[in-house]
DNA sequence: CTGCATGCGTGCATTTTTGCATGGGTGACA
DNA sequence: TGTCACCCATGCAAAAATGCACGCATGCAG
């Protein structure tokens, strides 16, 4: 009895994923292939591994079984990879790094455009999701991440403190301004049920035009006059469309981290990254916690 | 960074074999498919892995990180492929027994010829070597052994206490009678110094003739006229050329066991091939023990 | 020094693996 | 009930992996 390692790798996939088509996008190959590697393995064990489906492939337990192991493999097998990166000195060959869209688009862009330039040899891939992708994995090598605790075998360099503020078109603003007791409208994160506290100890009344779960939704929603939105003040502090709602603090917020794994500590390429974050973010700790910008 | 699992594998069994030739052996496939492997590997992870020598590969601090990190996987596969064929519950298909090349030679061979009829589904591979095959990395599902114990993680069964006796030519034999401290001639097993000392208290002179790393050499040194040796009785009680040498007690030795790992404890064949084992030594007990088979 | 065993690299034909295109089935939903 | 979005199986052609044959280097024994 005798089986392919790959094999077993694509068995994990599918079990994960529970289609062909899912486990096929995980191994970057065609969901035929995948149907063809489990045929493979299956006749190699001389028993059937998963129950073909309409709505997908269920595995028996012996597949999940299969996958366990298969599992324990591939944690062998990154961490190996991992260590192997932490030994690479040289400025060169790929790196990867994941942060947030908005954060790239306002202030990293510019920021890893003079990376590149500075480290021609570098083949940066930049990965910009919300999503908390796994450095465990080895889906990044850095991650930038607006959070509170670094997390478990990550190392964490902290970047800059954040605020926010409450922003809202200048009609808005000036509407609560001339009446406070007014009922002001508001566009909320989903998860927060209620506009923040310091700002309803001055406006008491309000009305929720809608949730966002997406804060560049949540900003396009504030420009079309759906009401006053919080956001973190480096996204509203320099918006020309957008005003602050006066006789508000900047209230604190989780600050910006950039993370990696122990492994990677010692990687060239990670290192340097990171030392040109800290620079970069040392000239700019003001935009993310000023409401305006100083003279 | 990604690699590929298999190239994973043949790079672990390069570094164990530090030949081309002799990890394609282990894969089972060419060394040419090895070269390229490594050589792709090398590709993916963009470093070298092997120093290439006149005298064959040799691994580099990397190269022997990623074998161990293999090492592990293929624990993990290998646990996992047991655990599989633990649920086997049918009497079909592929068992892999090994045992010492004599003891299939003078006793297993009928038996397995009549287990192999008797459970015609059940593929039978022997491998008949003095070598101990790992059972953990699945080289064999069963191992009879001349052993004093079991070993870790695996479940012996005895089936046969074993006792050795000094045998050789009859006109050796003779000449000793006749005279008891004349110099007698020695056939011994490498890593013995000396005769048995119950011999040495009848037979006092000896004189060693040779040594042997191999049991079936050892018999036909005796044969040959070489010297006495000492030998199982199971070797030397119904040989017509050899004749014991009188006076001497059978000697305890190692006991004979069949040994499987826990995890093929529910398996349908081991079990089944233990059971015929066992009965078989069973009625064949006194051939271990006993000088003169009984009338 | 020569023959021989062992080890490596490379070009080429063969085999295996893969992806694509097509067809069929099922369930959600207007 | 028709459409759409997912599933899956299979035939076929392209692509990749493999084995083989050959040539070359090295170390060792006679």
């Amino acid at each position: 009895m005798q089986i392919n390692w790959d094999d077993m790798r694509t068995i994990l996939a599918l079990v994960r994923a529970g289609t062909l088509a899912g486990a096929a996008d995980a191994l970057s190959v065609s969901y035929t292939t995948v149907a063809r590697r489990v045929q493979r393995a299956e006749e190699m064990l001389g028993r059937p591994l998963f129950e073909r489906r309409p709505e997908g492939y269920f595995a028996s337990p012996e597949a999940e079984e299969l996958a366990r192991a298969a599992a324990r493999m591939e944690v062998q097998e990154q961490a190996a990879l991992r260590h192997l990166s932490g030994r690479d000195q040289g400025l060169s060959g790929p790196l990867t790094l994941t942060a947030p869209q908005l954060l790239i688009q306002t202030h990293l862009a510019p920021f890893l455009a003079g990376f590149c330039r500075d480290n021609p040899e570098i083949e940066l891939t930049v990965r910009a999701t919300n999503d908390v992708l796994d450095l465990t994995r080895r889906e990044a090598d850095l991650a930038i991440r607006i959070s509170k605790s670094p997390g478990d075998n990550l190392v964490g360099l902290h970047l800059a403190d954040q605020k926010t503020t409450c922003v809202a078109l200048p009609e808005i603003v000036a509407g609560a301004i001339s009446d406070p007791s007014a009922t002001l409208d508001w566009v909320i994160y989903t998860g927060h049920s209620t506009p923040p506290k310091s700002a309803l100890a001055l406006y008491p009344n309000y009305r929720i035009r809608a949730r966002f779960d997406d804060m560049t939704s949540l900003i396009a929603a504030a420009k079309a006059g759906l009401g006053v939105t919080r956001m973190p003040v480096y996204l509203g502090r320099n918006d020309p469309e957008l005003q602050p709602l006066p006789g508000l603090e900047p209230q604190d917020y989780a600050p910006i981290w950039v993370l990696s794994h122990q492994d990677l500590l010692q990687s060239a390429k990670v290192r340097a990254l990171k030392v040109a974050l800290k620079q970069f973010f040392r000239t700019r700790r003001d935009d993310f916690t000023q409401i305006q910008s100083l003279p």
